[in-house]
DNA sequence: TTGAAAGCGCTAACAT
DNA sequence: ATGTTAGCGCTTTCAA
């Protein structure tokens, strides 16, 4: 492997010239620039990014830490992540957790010995990963799940909002019993979702029945279980608001299979598109979230952070839509 | 930071001695061990991995870097790839290159500069940064995609029996003039499954028609743009066979759009699988690939490659499957 | 078994 | 404008 200090032999400068070449430095005489790209062309040079990533002490790699690369959430985010840090100059390692702590614990220790510039992580639930971020004062941008007892720079969506606007328009369709179908209590928006659910139904004077509600793990597979256990209920529902994508799609699953009719019968909204959700039929009812600019916030306050180290976190908590479709409108 | 001069001093043993345990050599003393590991825990001290990376000359980091994130093809085939990259004790840095040549290029140049210990790469198409990566004698895996004239360890699949089979299928199935929607020239899958389709006319004494091929980008716009173009044909097609996930998608919206009837007046089969296909109506009939599979086989490569650089380069091919669901079959 | 010391490739004072 | 040199944090040879 070719060196700077090769280089600097070849080019009969010191290894400094190069190294300022290198950087674009301007204090470089022109033809001595020259000189030195040149050679560094005939030697075919690559600089160590390694090696000036420990003489600097810091790098130019964010990692990005999500919770299920399958779930469609997560590939436009990091989209909105890459236009901003690509801009800024980074470079996006994606990592996916796999909603397995133990992964994540690993992924973060690796940002942690590789000493990431950032991190942008999706967490699945302990608080004491991301503290061993903060302790190491690595600037880290929580997102789409929130963490308590942690003062962070965070990108929410207004989940109870959206599982509130969900909900009331099952029950402003005509369906009775809206049952609901949320994730693992210790993940923030799977809380803030089923929080939304009740207040829908309260306001309108129902009470909300535990028999109702299930907790599954954000999983397809969870989805259609929890379904199915639903459905044998004595008394059943006759509607489901799942709160995420993958749930829906397993929810639907089961529907289909047990021969329910969607939406004469029984009516879907889920949170979250689904791609093509066009394409399927009935087509899907959700609760849309603008994940491009959930991942283009992250960035945004990360190179913040990584600029001003010492301000003081802010959460941007973005809208969600209801995106009415086939799945919830019981013919009249 | 604490470093290694801290811990040592804090322990009243040598850097040498806590480097020995930090990297469980035996050659050490229990009880000194001991007090090693206190003193690291005391400090909280955490491993610089960049230091260690610069004097072993190594890293522990592979880039997977994939031509399309929103495509699920690469999302399955990722996690083949971690869990083969985990148990052999390296972590996953995933770069989304979203088929722009210049993006692939730059995360080429980052894993270069990082050092890192392999790459397997879903190219775009152009040779010259693949050599790069050859050149700086990097291990690498191309995955999904052939490159001429390059030797490599390569995973792909048997696409073109793959597009005869779906082709053939749709001709047996009383469709009369078969279409084809393909990707770019330049990449690999493009062509070896156009030849596939052409394939399967030819042995069926059909000449395939250039007005019936239309070359797209692999991505749904561009799928529904070359179904639209192709049903504007005076002589339109009553069939096609499209040759990636994305652009069968496309296809089908455009066929929804214009209120052509799928399966009964037009037949559809695409090339890979797409999440969720049996929510989809009509399901679709597809060609699929053992994502999981391939992304495995690359990295058991990988790991084999980096273990004896000098090993010669290897093909490994996997079989493909038609799964036949209802958009391809006219009700008789 | 343990320690002293060199050096991985680079950058940035500091000196010229 | 250019060169000399120390040192980032770690591992490893060599010596004790």
């Amino acid at each position: 492997m070719t060196t700077i200090y090769d280089v600097a032999r070849h080019a009969q400068v010191s290894p400094a010239t190069v190294s300022r070449v290198l950087n674009g430095r301007a204090s470089v005489d022109p033809v001595m620039a020259e000189r030195v790209q040149q050679a560094m062309r005939e030697l075919s040079y690559r600089p160590n990014a390694v090696a000036r990533n420990l003489r600097l002490n810091q790098t130019s790699l964010w990692a990005v830490i999500i919770s299920d690369i399958g779930n469609p959430f997560f590939t436009s985010m990091v989209r909105g992540v890459e236009d901003v840090a690509q801009k800024a100059g980074f470079s996006v390692a994606l990592c996916n957790s796999d909603e397995d702590p133990e992964k994540e614990s690993r992924y973060v220790a690796a940002a942690l010995a590789q000493r990431m510039a950032g991190v942008i992580i999706s967490t699945s639930g302990r608080a004491s990963v991301i503290n061993k971020l903060v302790e190491a004062e690595i600037p880290v941008v929580a997102i789409d799940r929130q963490l308590r007892g942690v003062n962070l720079d965070t990108v929410l969506v207004d989940n109870t909002h959206g599982a509130e606007m969900a909900t009331a328009h099952l029950l402003d369709g005509g369906y009775r019993r809206v049952a609901c179908i949320t994730g693992p209590r210790r993940i923030s928006t799977a809380a803030e979702r089923l929080r939304g659910y009740q207040q829908a139904l309260r306001s309108r004077g129902i009470r909300p029945a535990d028999r109702l509600i299930r907790f599954a793990d954000f999983r397809e597979e969870g989805g259609y279980q929890a379904m199915a256990s639903l459905l044998d209920e004595t008394e059943p529902p006759d509607a489901v608001f799942a709160t995420n994508n993958l749930m829906t799609v397993g929810a639907m699953e089961c529907l289909v299979d047990r021969g329910v009719e969607v939406p004469a019968r029984f009516g879907v909204v889920g949170f979250d598109d689904i791609p093509w959700a066009h394409l399927v039929k009935p087509s899907l009812t959700t609760v849309s979230q603008p994940t491009y600019d959930v991942g283009r916030t992250a960035a945004l306050l990360l190179t913040e952070r990584i600029t001003n180290p010492t301000k003081t976190p802010s959460t941007v908590t973005l809208r969600t839509g209801l995106q009415v479709r086939e799945s919830s409108s019981r013919p009249s």
